[in-house]
DNA sequence: CATAACTTCGTACACCGTACCCAGTAAGGG
DNA sequence: CCCTTACTGGGTACGGTGTACGAAGTTATG
C-alpha cells in the first residue's frame, strides 16, 4: 500500500500531470476523462468507504468506463493517489489569491492566531478525507498545493525573528501534532464503519481483559483515568468535537510563542 | 490494508491470544510453530522490506512452513498485525518491573524528564519499526504492552496537579507529536529503500518544476529557505539524527510545562 | 486516402488473503 | 490393544488486486 512510484520512468510523468505539463494532443480521437474526473471519483470512493476499497476496477465501473481506460490518464494507482492528495490539499486554498494575499489574511491577528486557523484547517482536511492519513506518503509529493501550502505557512511565520531552519521546524511540529493527533482521534472514529464489528461488540469483547487488569493494583491509575469517564468520552463521543485536538493545539502554541518571545538573545545559540 | 478485524467472531481469539488466555491443548501433535515465532518473522520481515512486502506465503517461506499452517495460530493477518504492534510497544518495557517501578525510574529527574524519556523512546521505536506508520490502527488494540506504556505515562504525569482528562491530553499530545513527525521523518528517509528511484533521481526530476517556482516571486519565501539548506538538510542529511524532532519535542514540553506551573488557578475552568 | 497518433478496453498473469478439506499424528477411553 | 477424538500440517482453489500487452476503433495530418 506503500506509495512507490511504481516503474520509475513514470515520475517524469507523474509530475506533468500534476502540475499540468502535458501538452494535448492533436490527431486520435478526443479523450472522454480526463485526470481531474479520475481524481475526482477515486476521493470520492475513498471518502466514502476507506483506501482498502479503493481499486481501479472500482474507479473505472464508477466511472462507466473500462479499467484499462484510466491508465492513458494515470500511470499508476501510486500516483494517483499522489493526485488525490494534492487535490485535497488544494481544497483549502484560494486559487485566485497569491500565496502572499493568504498569508496576509491569516496574519492579520497575528501570527499565534494564523498559525492556529493552518492548524485547525489541517484537520478538518483530515476529518473531511481520513484516508489521508493511510496514505504512505514515502516522499513529498510536492504537488502545486502542498507547495502553495507551505509558502503560506512560511510567510505567516516570516518576520517573527526566527531563523529559516527554525521556521521550518516550526511547521514540522504543528504539521506533526495535526497529523499524529488525527491519525488517533480520527481512525477510532472510523472504526466502526470500516469493521464488521460494532463499537459496542468491540468493547464488550475487550471488556473481560480490561476488567481483570483494573482489578490489578499495578493498574491503578489507569482505573482512576477509567473510573472518571476519560474513555467513555472516546468510545461514545463523536471524536470529530476535536476537544483534545485544542486542548494540544493550545499548548503547543504556547511552546512556540514561549520561543518566540524569548528572542534571540533568550535561546542557546542555533 | 487498514486494520479490518476480519471476520468479527475472532476478536476474541485475537485478544485470547494477545493476553495469554489459550489453554494448551492436550491431545494431537505438539504445534510446531509458535504464535512468537511467527510474529518475531513478521516483525523481521517487516523491518527489513516494508509492510508492503509482509505476505502470509512470504511468512510461511520464512519459518519453513506451508502458508495455511500459519492459520492454526493466528486468525488473520489483521490480528497477526495487531500482535506484531503490541510485540513492537513491548520492547522498551521491562516485563519483570511493575508499572509503578518503571515509572518511578522515570520520574527520578522529574515529570518533565519522565516525559521527555517516553517520547524518545516512542521517536526510536518508529525508527526501529518504521512499519508502524503504515498500520491502520483503526481501533486502539489494547494489548498488554500498550496498556502497560498507559499506566506508565499516566503515573509519570500523576500528581503534578492535572487532573484525569488533562492527563490523558498530555498524553494524546506527546504521543501525535511523536507519530506525527514519525511519519514525516522517517518516511522520507525510508522512502530511498522502498522505491526503485533513488534520491537523486526524485529531486532531479522534481527540480525542473520547483526551479519553475522559485523563480517565481510568489514563491519568494519558500526560495530563502530553500537557499538556506533547509531542504538539503531533508533530502540528503541522515534523517534519523531527529534533529527537528527534538527541537519540536521540547516546543511542546514547554506547552505543557507552562500549563502545568499555571496551575488550576491560573487557567480558565476546565 | 493512407498513415500515424491516439483512444478504449478485453484478456492474461502474478500475487494476495483465506475457506475448505483431507491426510497424518498423538493422547484418552474402552 | 485399538478406536475415537482432537489436533496439526498444508495442498488446492476462489475471488480479489495492479497492470502488461495487444487488438480494434477513431481522428487529424501529410
Amino acid at each position: 500500500m506503500s506509495t512507490e512510484y511504481s516503474g520509475g520512468g513514470d515520475l517524469t510523468f507523474s509530475l506533468k500531470v500534476m502540475w499540468g505539463g502535458r501538452e494535448k494532443p492533436t490527431r486520435g480521437p478526443k479523450p472522454g476523462l480526463s485526470v481531474e474526473r479520475i481524481v475526482q471519483a477515486a476521493i470520492q470512493v475513498a471518502d466514502a468507504e476507506g483506501l482498502a476499497a479503493l481499486s481501479m476496477r472500482r474507479i473505472a465501473t464508477e466511472l462507466g468506463v473500462g479499467t484499462m481506460s484510466l491508465y492513458r490518464y494515470v500511470p499508476g494507482k501510486n500516483e494517483l493517489v499522489d493526485l488525490m492528495l494534492d487535490a485535497a490539499y488544494g481544497e483549502d486554498l484560494e486559487p485566485d489569491k497569491t500565496p502572499e494575499q493568504e498569508a496576509e489574511a491569516l496574519r492579520e491577528k497575528g501570527w499565534r492566531a494564523g498559525l492556529e486557523k493552518i492548524a485547525r484547517g489541517a484537520w478538518a482536511l483530515h476529518l473531511r478525507h481520513p484516508w489521508i492519513l493511510q496514505v504512505s506518503q514515502a516522499r513529498p509529493v510536492l504537488g502545486p498545493s502542498s507547495i502553495k501550502g507551505l509558502e503560506i505557512a512560511l510567510r505567516v511565520l516570516d518576520g517573527i525573528g526566527l531563523d529559516e531552519f527554525e521556521m521550518m521546524k516550526m511547521i514540522t511540529l504543528v504539521d506533526g501534532y495535526v497529523t499524529g493527533t488525527a491519525r488517533i482521534i480520527v481512525e477510532a472514529g472510523r472504526a466502526a464503519q470500516q469493521t464488521g464489528v460494532s463499537d459496542e461488540q468491540f468493547w464488550q469483547a475487550q471488556e473481560p481483559f480490561m476488567m481483570r487488569l483494573l482489578d490489578d493494583g499495578r493498574f491503578a491509575t489507569l482505573r482512576r483515568i477509567a473510573d472518571a469517564g476519560v474513555f467513555a468520552d472516546v468510545s461514545g463521543g463523536d471524536p470529530s468535537d476535536g476537544d483534545g485536538f485544542e486542548f494540544g493545539l493550545q499548548r503547543v502554541l504556547d511552546g512556540i510563542e514561549a520561543y518566540v518571545n524569548a528572542g534571540p538573545g533568550g535561546r542557546g545559540a542555533s
